[in-house]
RNA sequence: GGCGCUAUCGUCUAACGGUUAGGACACGGCCCUCUCAAGGCUGUAAUACGGGUUCGAUUCCCGUUAGCGCUACCA
């Protein structure tokens, strides 16, 4: 009876991400890598990155930069790294011993025309006619006239039962009669993903196979595999599948740039933020954490907090703002994290993004303008937008409806303005003097500090939402405020 | 069609068979306040359906329904 290892906990664990590339790296990946990651880091073990690239026909080398760079961008890193394409020998080997065994046999069908409709109401299909039964004999003859074949496993049909233990679905069983006979070589001598795959993990001493529950029911022809070519079958564990709110599997054709890690990157999300977005989803650490860091993760991980039930990444449909694209608590968490980041370190970050459109902004300038950003901005490249004022030379246009405060009028905000000009030049332009000089003023003027406000706050930053009316006059500077606020007084009317 | 997996607020999720079914996001209200944020408080909102088992089911069992996955010489 086929039955893999239902083992605990192994000392050193031994973990692979094997994308195939064929691609851009997908966010379910990302997830499966980083659960990976964090398991062998919890555990003391190493991760191991290999390109599942025996399709000739759909790798592309585009594929694999996406996979680095999103990987990259996540900067979790791995231990070792191996291409299937390197390793064919070693794939053939293990095939032709399962050969040898008499557990596989040569199918010299021709390959299916590609349709995959449908074996249809016709049940499963288990074999093609004739194959299976060809005598060693004939088989060989055929095989030494240069027929074609593919190699296919031998599923043992004599009501036998395959079993595994997966760490988040349980006891796991399946009928031979249920298993087809699926292909390990194939017809060009190609290793198929099943034999390759399951190689190159007792080759390279896997211990947990962590991977999408859409390998669930591909994992009895693993554990058949492994038990063919005589090695004991790794720990498994599924994970749930990462779905579109539709309910169906992401995809690019369907859903676009939403499911490739790269956009998240170019949005201007943190990887920390991401990370802890997709480990919360298929994953808990069952109490109610839910910003966490990659230490805290890394901590607490577990394959028992896995769940079973599908996730949903919860992102508008026809996304119409780059808010939209993303779901709601990846946002929150980004500004979460943001939040959460030192000074001087978002202000590293956010730094290259300004310099793509003012190049002259100096580290120590973007140091003093961040604190002023930080609660007001969900993505890194929103600094952008709200702190542009700092960095532009003349403001662009803006309405000059905007300077009339609240219950104000336009001589009002002619009157603020001009008051303003009076008492600024002789003021300190720290925080605490302009807020007593700007309080005063109003007061002298009868108006409230709002409205005193308003007219100074749109002459500087030519709108309404904006940081904090003293902390920006300090950043901005005396002159570049008198400035402006000349400027505004020219267009009040 | 066959086989397998799954089912708690709109979404992500928590709950040794005994809880007013908890938290987070989102949404609404209030507070704070120089605008916008941030922050604090607060409200609306869930155990798919039907049968069992049990003194007692979100929890265990069966069925129904729905969704997903696999069913390739793709991975």
């Amino acid at each position: 009876m086929a039955t893999s290892s239902s083992s605990g906990s192994i000392a050193n664990p031994r973990v692979r991400f094997a994308p195939s590339p064929t691609g851009f790296l997908h966010v379910g990946s990302a997830r499966t890598f980083i659960f990976n990651w964090l398991y062998a880091r919890r555990n003391g073990g190493t991760v191991i990155l290999r390109l599942d690239d025996t399709d000739v026909e759909r790798n592309t080398d585009a594929s694999v930069n996406s996979i680095f760079e999103g990987l990259k961008w996540l900067g979790l890193g791995w231990d070792e790294e191996y291409k299937q394409s390197e390793r064919l020998d070693l794939h053939r080997k293990i095939a032709w011993s399962i050969f040898e065994r008499g557990l596989a046999y040569r199918d010299f069908t021709p390959a299916h025309t590609g349709d995959s409709e449908k074996s249809g109401a016709q049940g499963t299909w288990l074999f093609n006619p004739g194959m299976r039964e060809l005598s060693p004999a004939e088989s060989d003859r055929r095989a030494a006239a240069g027929e074609p074949f593919a190699l296919r496993f031998r599923v043992p049909r004599d009501g036998q039962v395959v079993r595994f233990t997966d760490a988040v679905y349980g006891e796991q069983m399946k009928s031979g009669a249920d298993i087809e006979d699926f292909a390990l070589l194939r017809s060009d001598g190609m290793p198929t993903y099943h034999l390759a795959s399951c190689a190159d993990d007792a080759d390279l001493r896997i211990t947990h196979i962590i991977r999408g529950q859409d390998h669930l029911t591909n994992t009895f022809k693993h554990v058949l595999i492994f038990e063919a070519a005589g090695f004991a079958a790794p720990q498994f564990a599924h994970l749930p599948l990462l779905v579109a709110p539709d309910g169906t599997k992401l995809s690019k054709r369907r859903h676009g740039p939403v499911v490739s890690v790269t956009t998240y990157r170019d949005a201007g999300f943190l990887p920390e933020a991401f990370i802890n977005f997709l480990c919360l989803l298929g994953w808990s650490p069952k109490d109610d954490r839910t910003k966490m860091s990659g230490e805290e993760l890394i901590e607490i991980f577990s394959l028992e907090g896995i769940n079973r039930a599908n996730a949903v990444v919860n992102f508008k449909e026809p996304a119409i703002t780059p808010e939209e694209t993303f779901d709601p608590k990846a946002v929150w968490l980004n500004a979460e994290h943001i939040r959460g980041l030192a000074v001087e370190d978002l202000s590293t970050r956010l730094l290259p993004i300004v310099r793509e459109q003012f190049p002259n902004v100096s580290a120590e300038r973007m140091l003093q303008i961040t604190p002023l950003i930080r609660e007001r901005i969900k993505f890194l490249r929103e600094v952008l937008s709200a702190a542009d004022f700092f960095f532009v030379d003349q403001l662009p246009p803006y309405d000059p409806a905007e300077l009339i405060p609240q219950k104000g009028d336009t001589a009002m905000a002619r009157k603020a303005l001009e008051k303003a000009q009076i008492v600024l030049p002789n003021v300190e332009f720290k925080h605490d003097p302009l807020d007593q000089a700007l309080r005063a003023a109003a007061q002298e003027l009868g108006l409230k500090a709002g409205q005193m406000f308003q007219p100074i706050r749109v002459a500087v930053c030519g709108r309404k939402n904006a940081p904090g009316l003293f902390e920006t006059l300090e950043v901005l500077g005396k002159e570049v405020t008198l400035i402006r606020i000349g400027q505004a007084l020219a267009r009040v009317g």
